[in-house]
RNA sequence: CGGUGAGUGGCGCAGCUUGGUAGCGCACUUGGUUUGGGUCCAAGGGGUCGUAGGUUCGAAUCCUAUCUCACCGACCA
């Protein structure tokens, strides 16, 4: 390609809307251009490289045995209605009339459609295992879309549904995606780690999600130092090795007064934070006799809103107690709650358990107790694992202490049992002729997202590195003041018919510009290779070639660039 | 949805307080100049100042309404 006969499209400045890296390159690098809040539309190098990316994810996907397809964006929403999302799934649905005022959908995700799909077309035992994905447009109308294409309204995924008669045929199929996502970013370059995961809202039981670790991420996750335990921090089991020490000082109450925060409280009795509980009031489930819970964690540490909401006695979604109501019910704030006595069900995190003489609220405003022990002083309560891990955590599994990173979430897989088939009646005869259930696996991949994690992970201060595999073009070409030297031009000309016979992927840049102005713009755009042509050089029939991912400079001979470039 | 801020040529911004014929840098066009890291000089093209209404002799500027966008939060692939 010729950049007179392209769009490069490159900027100096990056529009003042843009805040991360990625969302500031991918302007500048002249990748995509935003047409509405969470819109964009892609421009030709940023459309090469998520060809690129998709090339990749199809091939893996393909060699793992998945059948590709293609289904609807817009979707009718009786199928929605049968499977309850259409209620459940809110406003994040974004829902359309047509001309004969039908409901219809933008496909957010494509469980309904697939499912119908293969509720009419397979019915006999021997037609499974089966897994389709198709690589396509979804539309999720997102609170809030941040970070340019991080977080678009419309993006690329790449969905595919796994079809199952029992679980350990879903079982294999997961394992089986789960190593055609890690051949997927390795292959494209990425650093990610695989991490237990949350299922949420799509359902089932079992998970991972993959993660691309970068300092922007949005989700922290957890892993061991010395295994390979990794997950999710909504998700990583909080184990505590400490025993509980015996109790050594007796209860007793102590004024303090304006004192309702763990810091207040623990600098005013000159204890650590450690030392102290703090009681959190959130409201209780249906079935419970109390219209509140009380959780109760070590001073120093933070409740887990998901591992907290999946216990029984608590209301789903987690919600925190309003204070004048509680206030009511207690006679005392927020600040001064305590376990001693409470009138309500009492969790203890497995940390805040094993805590003895400590302090803790005395359910009287301005007072806590100190030297308080569990079972002599709280007789009922509750042992439970509700707090996030922190860094130097022990590892769940026993092995080595756990370090918390940053991620970018990329991938999600899950195993869905029969949540859809089982709601849309999915089902197949079996070898003895009865009708059975299928069970269902989903694996997404966020192909546009890659584009930007990718980013992400490699920048310097001139723009892009772009991992090789996903590179727009692989080598820029750079002639110096071609319109004014013949030779230049003639050796640039040569050079570019060269790597085009190879099938090499060549940027030629043919502008009649400043050296500087074409170094930068490469440079920008994140092209791993460039051949530079002056005069200087020529005079010993050598050419520059520089790398732009190691910076390595060298000169070499013009017969043997094609064959240098090649190997590299 | 709550909080904060912003809408002025393609991009980045000034002008608004104190109303008086719309400006700067980048980019673009033309000519010259320069040529191994975003040259320099000159001439030029391009803007209903988000939209609607109001006040006024006169509104980018003051008032009202409204739309859009970004960031933080809540929410969530």
């Amino acid at each position: 390609m010729r950049t007179t006969d392209y769009l490069l499209a490159t900027q100096k400045e990056s529009p003042a809307e843009a805040e991360v890296i990625s969302h500031k390159l991918m302007l500048r690098a002249g990748l995509v251009r935003k047409l509405a809040s969470g819109l964009y539309t892609w421009l030709p190098t940023g459309l090469r490289v998520l060809n690129k990316v998709a090339a990749i994810v199809r091939d893996e996907m393909n060699k793992a045995g998945a059948i590709e397809i293609s289904m609807p964006v817009v979707q009718p929403a009786d199928l929605w209605q049968e499977s309850k999302r259409w209620e459940a799934y809110g406003p994040e649905l974004l829902r359309i009339k047509d001309r004969h005022e039908r409901d219809f959908v933008l496909g957010p995700t494509h469980e309904e459609v697939v499912t119908a799909l293969v509720k009419n077309e397979v019915s006999s035992y021997k037609q499974l295992p089966l897994n389709l994905y198709q690589i396509q447009t979804k539309f999720r109308d997102e609170v809030r879309p941040r970070f340019g294409i991080m977080r678009s309204r419309e993006f690329i995924m790449k969905d595919a549904y796994s079809f199952h008669l029992g679980e350990e045929s879903l079982e294999q199929t997961y394992q089986r995606m789960h190593q055609a996502y890690c051949n997927i970013f390795e292959r494209i370059g990425l650093e990610f780690r695989p991490v237990i995961a949350d299922s949420g809202s799509i359902g089932g039981a079992v998970s991972h999600e993959f993660h691309v670790l970068a300092d922007s991420g949005e989700d922290d996750i957890a892993f061991s130092d010395t295994s390979d335990y990794a997950a999710n921090i909504e998700l990583a089991e909080a184990v505590c090795l400490d025993t509980r020490a015996s109790a050594s000082a007796d209860i007793s109450k102590v004024a303090t007064p304006e004192a309702s925060s763990i810091s207040d409280v623990a600098a005013m009795l000159s204890v650590a934070a450690t030392q102290c509980i703090k009681t959190l009031i959130v409201d209780a489930d249906e079935s419970c006799d109390h219209p509140f819970v009380a959780i109760v964690l070590r001073g120093d540490h933070q409740l887990n809103e998901i591992k907290a909401e999946k216990h029984p006695l608590v209301a789903s979604p987690l919600t925190f107690a309003d204070e004048a109501k509680v206030s009511a019910h207690l006679s005392c704030k927020f600040g001064s709650i305590g376990p001693v006595a409470l009138p309500l069900p009492v969790l203890v995190d497995r940390s805040a358990a094993a805590c003895s003489d400590f302090v803790c609220g005395a359910n009287e405003d301005g007072f806590h107790y100190i030297g308080v022990n569990w079972e002599r002083d709280v007789a009922d309560f509750e042992i439970v694992d509700a707090r996030n891990v922190v860094a130097g955590d022990a590892s769940p599994d026993g092995k080595g202490t756990l370090q918390i990173r940053k991620g970018i979430e990329v991938g999600h897989i899950f195993q869905l049992g029969d949540k859809y088939s089982k709601a849309m009646n999915c089902g197949v005869l079996t070898e003895s002729g009865k009708h059975e259930v299928l069970k269902m696996g989903c694996y997404g991949i966020g192909v546009t997202r890659i584009v930007a994690a990718a980013i992400e992970q490699n920048h310097d201060q001139h723009g892009i590195k772009w991992p090789p595999a996903i590179a727009p073009f692989q080598v820029a070409i750079i002639p110096m003041n071609m319109h004014k030297s013949h030779r230049i031009m003639e050796t640039a000309l040569k050079l570019y018919a060269d790597f085009l016979a190879e099938n090499v992927e060549v940027l030629f840049d043919d502008r009649k510009e400043r050296p500087g102005v074409m170094f930068n713009d490469m440079e920008l755009i994140g092209i791993p290779h460039s051949i530079v042509i002056g005069e200087r050089n020529l005079d010993n029939q050598q050419v520059e070639y520089k790398n732009r991912l190691t910076g390595e400079k060298t000169l070499i001979n013009i017969d043997e660039v094609i064959a240098f470039v090649t190997n590299q």
